[in-house]
RNA sequence: GGCGGCAUAGCCAAGUGGUAAGGCAACGGUCUGCAAAACCGUUAUUCUCCGGUUCGAAUCCGGAUGCCGCCUCCA
């Protein structure tokens, strides 16, 4: 078996096969430091990290470039509109990003380059499109000729004469055609500029990615990704651009996600419903959110709707249940030393076995166009597995099946890693999770615990009318208790 | 006007020719003083509709309907 999924270039799923075997290179468009990230980023930036997670888990050497784009016009109108240069703008919010992002527990990439530091590499770029006549310069602008690229328009599936029947671009009468993009754009005054040999200026958005990853990655890489609205104009610009300059393939696989959809309306900002990562990061748990993004596929579009984050938290809690379970087992001190698998017999071999094929359904679904959706399955089915043992082992645990859950939590947590899940350990995650739904519905932590004494009280004297009564007032709050033999437990809904 | 996508149970969602994963929710059972959690069972004879190909289709082809995206900054 080996790797296979979509190529938005060729429109179908194909077996992936770097050019050099063992290593891969990728590159991921990043953002516009110009406002803070929202649930969009996450999602992009999620996708991209179980790739690349999932890359190395195969085995591949890989080299993963990310950029900052720190310099353009909403970044320009931005400074301007705070009295602030750009760098204050774009350092500000590609700080604010790497927050967002280690929250989320999404790996840095190998290289974050940032578009300003290239700017030689674009001039150098621009001129050797100039050079070969792919590029023509107007009053110290300087634009690419889409017409003298035969290929313009192969990865977003259009023909330059159906695009200008739409004739929805602005009729710009420098250009030689309405689809000519900018590559460099001279700069008006207050306008951060660059020397360059068209005049003072600034580059254009394609440009950069184009520089930034031949700079790493060379002429041709593997793989290229990003949201799928930078399939056109962006990707297909930059396609143009290096192939044009260099005469050799750029990006031989470009991998998009499908976007989020807000109460299944388009996020944008004019419709206001931007939801900020960080505000996500309030009211849930960071794996909540990334259990959301890859519970579907990552082609599709997804709606994110409060209900469907608090059904990734109930599947969340499912795995960390299984987790605290496994731990508390483990927590007695029980010499496994000498257990080897394969003199384990009846229930605990059955069991050893099942989770052992684990793996291989796991990779089976990945390799399948990183079909997260259905690895969770297999994890969800790994869950069902231990708790039903759990259920016939009742209490009595054997160094055998002490032995087996220590293997099942081993297998969760290694694929689990792979989908960035699973991470913290199990009694802190609920006892974060309980701090975050106090803090959300306001609820008096002294209050509830004074209650769930009073009950105690009123069990030992086998008053169940009052236990009862309380069990149910604070039901009424979204308190759930959960008595054991020596203590009560509670957490929130 | 051009290009493209999607339609699977109450909800979310896998499944691209061999007889419908998984999650959430609900209900019944086991366990429990009662609960919670967990486990077991039930919940789509059927995949928007109509035709066609095939021994066989949710999966392929044609058509209809509905929803959505891109073509303009956007992850």
């Amino acid at each position: 078996m080996s790797l296979r999924f979509y190529n938005t270039l060729t429109r179908q799923k194909e077996d992936f096969m770097p050019r050099d075997p063992g290593a891969v290179g990728m590159y991921v468009c990043g953002i516009t430091a110009y406002d803070v990230c929202h649930v969009g980023h996450a999602r992009s930036a999620v996708v991209f990290d179980v790739i690349y997670r999932y890359l190395k888990y195969r085995g591949y050497n890989v080299n993963f470039v990310k950029n900052f784009t720190d310099v353009d016009d909403k970044i320009i109108a931005r400074a301007a509109s705070q009295g602030l240069d750009i760098f204050q703008v774009s350092d500000r919010f590609i700080k604010k990003h790497n927050d967002d992002m280690d929250r989320l527990g999404v790996s840095r990439p190998t290289v974050t380059p940032k578009a300003t530091e290239n700017i030689k590499g674009m001039i150098r770029l621009i001129s050797t499109l100039l050079e070969k006549g792919f590029a023509y310069s107007v009053e110290g602008d300087v634009y690419f000729s889409v017409e003298s690229f035969p290929n313009y328009g192969r990865l977003s599936g259009r023909r330059l004469e159906d695009m200008e029947a739409g004739a929805r671009v602005e009729i710009d009468e420098r250009k030689r055609n309405p689809y000519d993009f900018a590559l460099w754009k001279s700069s008006k005054e207050g306008e951060p500029w660059w020397d360059s040999p068209w005049g003072r200026g600034r580059p254009g958005w394609h440009i950069e990615c184009s520089v930034m990853s031949q700079r790493y990655l060379g002429d041709t890489f593997d793989i290229h990704g990003g949201g799928e609205d930078l399939i056109f104009p962006h990707h297909e610009n930059e396609i143009a651009q290096s192939e044009a300059a260099t005469g050799k393939p750029f990006a031989r696989y470009w991998i998009h996600n499908g976007f989020i959809k807000v109460d299944n309306e388009k996020m944008s900002k004019s419709l206001g419903n931007v939801c900020s990562i960080e505000e996500i990061l309030e009211k849930y748990h960071p794996e909540v959110l990334r259990l959301f993004i890859l519970q579907s596929h990552y082609r599709s579009y997804i709606d994110f709707t409060e209900t469907s984050l608090q059904e990734a938290r109930a599947g969340l809690e499912r795995f960390y249940a299984v987790m605290k379970g496994i731990k508390d087992a483990l927590s007695v001190d029980v010499d496994c030393s000498q257990i080897m698998p394969r003199n384990l017999s009846g229930l605990d071999h059955e069991i050893y076995e099942k989770i052992e094929t684990l793996p291989e359904r796991f990779v089976d679904s990945m390799d399948d166009d990183f079909n997260t959706a259905r690895a969770l399955g297999c994890l969800f089915d790994v869950v069902r597995l231990i708790n039903g043992y759990f259920a016939e082992l009742k209490s009595a645990c054997s160094p055998e099946s002490l032995f087996v859950l220590a293997a099942g939590r081993s297998t969760l947590k290694e694929l689990g890693k792979v989908l960035g899940l699973l991470a913290d350990d199990p009694d802190d995650y609920f006892i974060a999770d309980r701090n975050r739904e106090v803090l959300k519905r306001g609820l008096d932590v002294a209050a509830i615990e004074s209650l769930i004494a009073e009950r105690s009280e009123a069990r030992t004297q086998k008053n169940w009318g009052r236990a009862d009564e309380i069990r149910k007032s604070l039901a009424e709050r979204g308190v759930i208790l959960k008595d054991s033999p020596t203590e009560t437990l509670w957490s929130v809904a």
